[in-house]
DNA sequence: ATGGCTGTTAATGACTTCTTAATAATTGTT
DNA sequence: AACAATTATTAAGAAGTCATTAACAGCCAT
């Protein structure tokens, strides 16, 4: 799967071009401008990795990374801190810490540290379908209060529709991505999972698994 | 185990660089803005090391040191400090600072010292699980007046899922880190220790550790 | 050797999950 | 409208996993 960028940077071509270069290098990547709008888009559990500017107008960086650690709090954080005074106090961190750079730094630099932190992260990010949070690796699919329990099986269909949102997936692709293989009884087994997901995403009317006959399935949310 | 780290800063900035690279760094950090609320919410040997800045409103670093100490007294203590006047050197030693940072300073130089006093300290803590107090070192689970003694495989069982609370562990993960391998007796055999361990735990309602059937265990507590 | 601990293996019953079956509802076609 | 095929839902069944207790084996200190 594409990991998920966050890039906070007030410097007009330079937003462009970091968020060109990302794209360029198969990262999803959602861009601000400044520091408040980053923070109000801000979904939870879903990056890999920000990349934010230092100062921001606004709502500046350390400000912003703090409030983003408080919603998310192993979000791994990369700085970006341009050479001036107000930023001396900072500058003993950049030794140590592997995650500042200083301007200017080439983007392949860049995209090396993007490397080695999303991979050492091993973040595992959750899945949003529509009002609920899905994570795969703690079998828990819930909604505010709501923690619902998934069995292995339950999981990794509901990953496989989380991987192709709003796709209509045929029955044989569905079987042969999750129980591997496609026969009669492994169809049956395959509506019988359905309908008990279908009960558990009752819970958000605006989503649901729709079938089209003869077909398959789609997982519609927005 | 995870070493965990009382800091107290009242700059904004500092506090959230020093408390992410900590974090990064593996150690479990607890982050302060003045003397007073650190000391408010002070675990007694809980800490491995606190870092004090010594200019703190409310409540200054050197008389927080003094009554910190005098609660846990063998508490390692590293100060930071803006000043690097002579007296304040003086100062810190005679409270029992076991070591000094001038700012600026580079994390790097930071953890490098954090692990010097760990290291050396030998400090024995006692990690809480729910009303529990577990101690490693005594192989003793604690609650109120109730004292448990453990054995060996109880306790590196239960510090293990102390590592890792309310998170869900793999039966591979825990065989692998608790047993060293993985093979079907060993698994029997978590199964009889996760039976006696539960039976402790069963004095604090609030504390259970839970299957994941086909997967593996969580220790669910505040 | 003997007795007391610890940790592993064995045995049993309960519980979960997943599949299969049975039945009802829906869709598409003639 | 009638029929066959497909899908939905619920229940029954089989296989596997887990919980608990007890029996056993190894170790250490008396």
């Amino acid at each position: 799967m594409k990991s998920r960028v966050l890039l906070v940077e007030d410097d007009n071509s330079l937003n462009f071009v970091l968020k060109d270069a990302l794209q360029h290098a198969d990262y999803a990547t959602d861009s601000f401008f400044d520091g408040q709008s980053a923070l109000n888009n801000f979904k939870p559990q879903y990056y890999h990795v920000a990349i934010i500017d230092v100062m921001l107008p606004i709502l500046d960086g350390f400000n912003l990374a703090k409030q983003l650690k408080q919603i998310d709090k192993d979000l791994p954080i990369i700085f970006l801190t341009a050479r001036s005074a107000e930023e001396d106090k900072i500058n003993g961190f950049k030794i140590g810490a592997d995650d500042y750079l200083t301007k200017p730094f080439s983007v392949k630099e860049l995209l090396a540290r993007l490397n080695v932190i999303i991979n050492r992260s091993g973040r595992q990010t959750q899945d949003k379908i529509g009002a609920f949070i899905f994570s795969e690796e703690t079998l828990t699919l819930s909604k505010d209060e709501l923690e619902i329990n998934l069995t292995q099986r339950e999981a990794s269909l509901l990953k496989y529709f989380c991987q192709h949102k709003n796709q209509l997936l045929k029955r044989e692709e569905i079987l042969k991505a999750v129980w591997g293989d496609d026969d009669y009884f492994m169809g049956r087994s395959l509506d019988v999972f359905i309908s008990k997901i279908r009960k558990y995403l009752e819970a958000d009317k605006s989503v649901s698994i729709k079938n089209h006959h003869g077909v398959g399935f789609k997982l519609t949310c927005d």
